[in-house]
DNA sequence: ATACATTGCGCAAACGGTTGCTCTACGAGT
DNA sequence: ACTCGTAGAGCAACCGTTTGCGCAATGTAT
């Protein structure tokens, strides 16, 4: 059973008055700024203590002409697969910001619309934004730009003057084709992404790397680009049967899963006559049979490094522009 | 391009100055209450369009003790298959939300840990919550009501006392059920779901409705609920086999997603020998071939039923304890 | 013409904090 | 003993709104 509390809540004037002393040493006493005697701090920290006050953050906010919220601003419509990352991240934000005392204000565009992100900022809502990607080449940005309010974007864009929080997804593809390569694996099938990502530009020069850093020459036509829908995907995998080869890495946990089904559908049993690897290592592949090999990325660090830049950015520190985070190849049996 | 803004936010005395009239006039202007006179009202108005001002919300919220803002309590760790539904419904939320001029302040629960919430509702950022299913039995309600703040909860629970705003499963399960018996099934297997969740307790009560109804015995062997995991499932379909249904209604997509994977392996062609059938309408199951007949929800519409409840709660005025929304069936090729 | 509502508007006090400045008291350095 | 630096604490202004109340001007009924 909680507590039943039908007191007023207190304001500081009430602590400062039961204590006998003003509102200004509580303040001081609760922030830590400013001259305090120790023993009155302790005093009156004692006293909030015991009597569970807490600040009024609205009147704080004011004061100071902050809101301690910061706003996220998430894609309406985005695809399953992508939700688990989006979920992973907005965790990672969350426990960041909260253990800095922040809030999450959490909104999402409809398309290219700024309006929410406009009103979040206009209304003074917000200290602060984080962009999840697909926003990094458009008007939000130049949005954020224009009112300069600190903003970061989790993901990658060419945009220049954005601060980015990032895997390394090209280093990651790089790996991964490494050690496929190196598994004497030769023609390796590249499917999905959109080209216009910038994050499936980065894997597609992780490929590449790969092959050039093994000496080996690129095959185009095993390589299959804006590939998303499940007919697509269907006619891109028997295109890459007719071509031999002898493994198939996915841009991502949708896109596998229908490679995975399109290749039981042919009978063809993984890893024997076809190795298979994906992006993202997500719970929709984690129960498949035989296990996927895929590359991991940690959503949940990639949120709360985005919300560590970002209080930087609040606190006018400077910043790095870029700022890469790791990722881990998990071998399973697929690649066996 | 955007407008580069590096003038000073404008505030309500600057308003006011420009335009020769107080501040309580303008305030008076964009509130619409209290005696102002039209000419004045639409002069300032004017102004403000103008130049764009845009009272600060941390100011207004501290003058009337409000803040504008709506917590949502989402739980962390959840299934892939549920976050399409938290999202539609996150989004139906905040457009209500913002159509009445507040914003969304996300928290996530760390299991039956009530922090974030405790923050969330002592630091003053909320004026009431939505929680979303699975915290309906908890310690989160239990504070909430001690704090007799106005909240509503998403899903159904057999609290007492608690506003609730869910789709009418029971309904809806009967309905699918009295079609599938209509077309002449007659042993429909269920499987899938958590039996101390209310929601699965309904649909088990739909589907026996259905029964009831139809004036056909129930088998309880073809009734397989706390079947969640892969393996669980792949064992339930073999025994569903063995007793000879003609049709799987499964309790939700991800279940369907292996049983669909199982009966594929064991060569059973759907909906030939076998149909099936599953709740939710995600866009998981989409694209499969054949397509799946399953019960639609509209999670956004919840959200949107569910943040209505919750203002009117928070402007003091009286609710239906319990608000209950449609479905709808959609038939596919996997009952044909 | 007189009394009384009503309308339009402004004053100033909240709302609950923060913070620059001032004042006192005290300890140290000479 | 005198000066000075500094620590502890408080005053009061301020952050940007809202709102109860008062006051004048205008309209209306008598």
């Amino acid at each position: 059973m909680v507590e039943q509390s039908n007191e007023k809540k207190l304001t500081i004037s009430d602590v400062a008055e039961a204590l006998g002393v003003s509102k200004t040493t509580v303040s001081r006493a609760i922030s830590g700024k400013g001259r305090i005697g120790k023993a009155t701090r302790e005093r009156v920290l004692a006293y909030i203590e015991e009597h569970n006050y807490k600040p009024n953050v609205l009147a704080k906010g004011l004061a100071q002409l902050k809101t301690y919220n910061i706003g996220v601003m998430l894609p309406e419509d985005y695809t399953v697969v992508d939700l688990p990352f989006f979920q992973s991240c907005l965790v990672g934000i969350e426990e960041t910001a909260i253990s800095m005392d922040y809030d999450i204000l959490l909104t999402m565009s409809r398309g290219r619309d700024c309006a929410q992100l406009v009103r979040m900022v206009e209304n003074h809502k917000v200290d602060g934004v984080i962009l999840m990607r697909t926003f990094t080449e458009d008007a939000h940005v130049e949005y954020l730009k224009s009112q300069n309010i600190p903003f970061v974007t989790v993901g990658s864009s060419n945009y220049d003057g954005v601060i980015q929080v990032d895997n390394d997804h090209q280093a990651a593809c790089r790996e991964l084709v490494s050690i496929l390569l190196m598994k004497q694996m030769r023609r390796i099938g590249l499917i999905g992404g959109i080209e216009t990502h910038v994050v499936t530009q980065n894997r597609l020069q992780g490929y590449l790397d790969a092959y050039e850093q093994a000496g080996i020459p690129v095959s185009e036509e095993i390589i299959h680009v804006n590939v998303e829908k499940e007919i697509m995907i269907e006619r891109a995998v028997e295109k890459l049967l007719t071509e031999g080869v002898d493994c198939i890495v996915c841009m991502d946990d949708a896109v596998c899963i229908h490679v995975l089904n399109q290749l039981c559908k042919q009978k063809i049993s993984i890893p024997d006559q076809m190795k298979v690897a994906s992006f993202y290592d997500s719970s929709i592949l984690g129960n498949n049979i035989p296990s996927i090999t895929s590359l991991s990325f940690n959503a949940r660090e990639l949120g709360t490094a985005a919300c560590k830049v970002l209080m930087e950015l609040i606190d006018g520190n400077e910043v790095n522009p870029r700022t890469l985070l790791g990722y881990e190849v998990i071998l399973k049996d697929s690649t066996k």
